[in-house]
RNA sequence: GCCGCUGUGGUGAAAUUGGUAUACACGUACGUCUCAGAAGCGUAUGCCGAAAGGCGUGUGGGUUCAAGUCCCACUAGCGGCACCA
């Protein structure tokens, strides 16, 4: 008991001095120091206070800042909130109270945990996504977008909840389900905002080579972008004159080779094709029915059940032939929903003899098989010959003969020759949709002027199809800069909306405005950005955390960025880090930013699961709350055991048992350091060879700081604590400062107390937390005699103790090991084939029997 | 199916990048302190063997004086993507 309470006094009173001396973790804007940013993923401050997963995300970058800090860095370790979101909202909706207050309350409660938890945030630079002064520049930024061409609005399917009455992001949705109330989702078209990712998507690709994140994370941005190479090659579609709009189809392929083997061709229900198709009733009655009927129930059918009746493929003819421009061939063309309308160009040709898809269907519907490729008697009735990307062509016009790889390439320069296609670049990555139809969001900041909408339309008839993207947002204009930010209008309550609109849609007040066009009546856009928006960007804001004339100014920005090290989670290497990448890039189109890339190094930190091996949650009643952990062994225990648990990047289970490891060090350590101070005197200098451990240890910590390893850090720490207490080593009182301040980045409390008891009153800084990082120096790093095993045949028999000195000399070395009485025995009745010597490092007598 | 990562004691994990495998910690056993317990502290702890010694980093092969580390094949688990043409 009296225990706890000392460890709370300690805890209490340098939080106190922290907090009245912020100067000591402030980032100065110009400084001759070198900068580092150090930045951690800015959490949602939720109503149940600060989890494991923050408190060890945030340890790990705190580690690293304060590591920097006293290594003479000028550091900017900053925090804000990522406050916009749903379980404000809800829980807003519920008790009938402001999100605003809710925000406030949540926040002031994180801050005062992250506190407690020595975190060394520079407050000053604080940023939160809900304040209009910061959302301000969120939606500047999608202005330029819009401006730029990128930003446009489309009719696009939603998940809406019937229950919540409200839309529904993907991530929202588990098992067709509303993730909260557990009501079935159902689909509703609603005109929504698209933001044009994919222009960016080979950038997005190709920057990572300018980025020193791990192979993980940039393997997971490819895959997400996905990028095929192939080409775009137009069919001719046969003999339906009265369709005069549409004379051929497109398809997307990454095999140009296996033009020849085309023998069918598929056609997603949603193609507009299809839909001419029908009206134009050129085909036949029968075929016209089936594949109305065909394409009603596809429309009806989720994405879900598209994708799990995977194994048996459905279709139905069109009565429609289209011309196989390889070899004249005429193919009927299908329609069926395994071919996606969102990817390629909705059109597939069908290879049976080399794709499993296409065979499964071939087989199906009893079309033709045709082998392109040799095939060394593959026997088709089972199934195709897949991943085939080596061997000769067959069956294959001029390409007949030649190597796969080859093919490829002389197919596709024909097909450009002849004007029947082009190679292109298709991605799996989609346009982002930017809409939310909720009330705690940025106001997306767009006017619509039904007027100028309507004189836009007639312009635009006249004009070509160019114009085709305008024409989507005729009406649009974005609200004029000077009236930024569009604040979110106060209510006491409200409630979500039957329509599917925004719940601001019923604020007529505020949705009424005027055009800036034409200063007739126009409404507001309702809709709110996603979450993302305000994350995109606010790694930026912290270099400047309060202009009102930039989103942040010029020269901070280009002081301050790129972000040296980004310390987060790995649910957020794909979506969140893509997005804040575009973002970026956009920047960098309109000359706000320096670089493209905003992430030197992305750092992403493992979970932790529940003592139960599972994932933490309140269900599964295995949650592991860390400022409960921190009351009861103290914070600076929490911290070590966090970082001491095992890789800084990989998953580890809670053990509770294990915080114990971490409390008997740091207990033995301060009192080993208190011991040795009391004892100390002027006189006495370090031996040398407390000097060699001091050293070796200064080396070794250092490193594993730099590249995270903090459990081996730590593990160096204990095991040098265990030398020095087995003997009777004095200490120099340097040596005592050293090993205290190796200790303080990762127990900020436990270093600062001990710090103030030893360090100079008129010569030392106040805190330890500035004080200079110990140097390593370089003669002590070497001992002065050298234990080397002595093996034969590559086993250890023996060990030698040589001086250093001596360590060049290999025929003296080799001869001491042999006169060894353990090695003489091992070489006895042997001849020796080789003497191996490493200077240094170990002698290896290769020896056969006699 | 494709891409990436990982397999080391009873457990979490180390290994200076090809050079003494199992550091550090947990757990366990014994000892010590105590009236007793808890907490401390100390010693031991890969497997077989009385010892000498042998065997050991998922499996099988290879390169090398020397392989946890490099190469090939397999296998298991984790993560990302996935009717993506």
């Amino acid at each position: 008991m009296a225990e706890e309470n000392k460890f709370k006094e300690i805890e209490s009173k340098w939080q106190d001095y922290w907090n009245k001396n912020p100067d000591l973790y402030s980032a100065k804007d110009n400084s001759d120091k070198p900068k580092k940013y150090v930045l951690v993923e800015f959490p949602y401050p939720s109503g149940s206070g600060l989890h494991i997963g923050h408190a060890f995300s945030f340890t790990g970058g705190d580690v690293y800042a304060r590591f920097k800090r006293m290594q003479g860095n000028n550091v900017m370790f900053p925090m804000g909130w990522d406050a916009f979101g749903l379980p404000t909202e809800n829980h807003a909706i519920k008790m009938k109270r402001r999100p605003q207050e809710v925000t406030k309350e949540n926040t002031d409660n994180f801050r005062e945990e992250m506190k407690k938890l020595a975190f060394s945030f520079d407050w000053s630079r604080e940023v939160n996504t809900t304040d209009p002064d910061y959302y301000k520049w969120t939606q500047w930024i999608f202005i330029k977008l819009f401006e730029k061409g990128l930003a446009y609005k489309q009719e696009m399917p939603i998940n809406w909840c019937p229950s919540c009455k409200i839309g529904l992001a993907n991530e929202e949705v588990i098992d067709n389900k509303c993730e909260r109330c557990g009501a079935e989702v159902s689909r509703r078209n609603i005109s929504q905002w698209v933001v044009k990712i994919t222009d960016y998507a080979d950038r997005l690709i190709d920057g990572l080579k300018e980025t020193d994140f791990i192979e993980k994370v940039k393997q997971a941005q490819i895959n997400w972008i996905g990028r095929s190479q192939g080409a775009r090659i137009k069919f001719q579609v046969k003999s339906l004159s009265s369709l005069s709009s549409v004379r051929k189809l497109e398809v997307f392929t990454t095999r140009a080779d296996t033009l020849w083997g085309v023998t069918f061709m598929v056609i997603s229900p949603e193609h507009p094709f299809v839909a001419s198709l029908l009206k134009s009733k050129v085909i036949k009655l029968e075929s016209l029915k089936a594949v109305e009927d065909y394409v009603n129930q596809a429309r009806k059918k989720s994405d879900l059940e598209r994708a799990e009746l995977q194994k048996e493929k459905t279709g139905v003819f069109t009565g429609v032939y289209v011309v196989n421009p390889a070899n004249g061939k005429e193919i009927p063309l299908y329609v069926a929903d395994y071919v996606l309308m969102g990817y390629g160009t909705g059109v597939v040709m069908g290879v049976p003899a080399h794709d499993q898809r296409d065979w499964d269907f071939a087989k199906k519907y009893n079309l033709e098989v045709i082998p392109v490729i040799e095939d060394g008697g593959h026997d088709y009735v089972k199934e195709a010959m897949v991943s085939v990307d080596k061997g000769k062509m067959i069956n294959s016009g001029f390409a007949t003969g030649m190597e796969v790889k080859e093919a490829i390439n002389k197919v596709n320069e024909w097909v450009e020759k002849e004007g029947i296609g082009e190679r292109t670049n298709m991605y799996h990555l989609r346009d982002w949709i930017f809409s939310r139809q909720h009330y705690w969001g940025e106001p997306i900041p767009m006017i619509f002027c039904e007027s100028c909408a309507k004189n836009q339309n007639l312009e635009s008839r006249i004009k070509n199809q160019e114009e085709n993207r305008k024409k989507i947002n005729a009406g649009w204009y974005p609200v004029p800069e000077e009236q930024l930010p569009i604040k979110l209008p106060e209510v006491e309550a409200y409630e979500p909306t039957d329509t599917g609109e925004s719940p601001l849609a019923k604020m007529t007040d505020w949705v009424k405005t005027t055009c800036p066009k034409c200063g007739g009546e126009a409404k507001r856009e309702t809709d709110t950005m996603p979450n993302w928006a305000g994350s995109d960007w606010y790694f930026l804001r912290y270099c400047d955390p309060v202009n009102d004339t930039e989103l942040a100014s010029q020269e901070k920005i280009k002081y301050w960025m790129p972000v040296d090290v980004y310390v987060g989670g790995d649910e957020h290497n794909t979506l969140h880090l893509l997005y804040s990448r575009f973002i970026y890039n956009f920047l960098f189109d309109l000359e706000v930013v320096p670089t493209p890339e905003p992430y030197k190094i992305r750092m992403s930190h493992g979970v932790i699961l529940g003592p139960d091996s599972q994932r933490m949650s309140k269900s599964r009643g295995n949650v592991v709350v860390p400022s409960v952990v921190a009351d009861k062994y103290g914070v600076d225990v929490l911290r070590l055991y966090l970082m001491f648990m095992g890789p800084f990047d990989s998953t580890m289970v809670w053990n509770e048992k294990t915080v114990m490891g971490a409390k008997r060090f740091l207990d033995r350590f301060a009192q080993f350091i208190k011991i040795q101070f009391s004892i100390f005197n002027e006189t006495v200098e370090s031996s040398k060879e407390v000097k060699v451990i001091i050293n070796k240890l200064v080396a070794g910590v250092t490193r594993d700081l730099e590249s995270f390893g903090y459990n081996t850090a730590i593990a160096k720490l204990m095991e040098a604590l265990h030398k020095f207490s087995k003997s009777n080593f004095q200490f120099s009182i340097e040596d005592i400062k050293t090993l205290i301040k190796l200790l303080a980045p990762l127990a900020p409390y436990t270093a600062e107390e001990l710090w103030s008891q030893v360090r100079d009153k008129d010569d030392d800084d106040v805190s330890v937390h500035v004080a200079p990082w110990p140097r390593v120096e370089e003669k002590y790093l070497v001992e002065e005699t050298v234990t080397m095993p002595v093996m034969v045949n590559g086993k250890v028999r023996e060990q030698i103790v040589v001086d250093r000195s001596s360590i060049v000399d290999k025929k003296k070395i080799v001869k001491m090991a042999k006169e060894k009485e353990k090695i003489k025995k091992w070489l006895e009745e042997c001849e020796i084939l080789k003497e191996i010597y490493v200077p240094g490092k170990l002698v290896n007598f290769v020896v056969s029997t006699k």
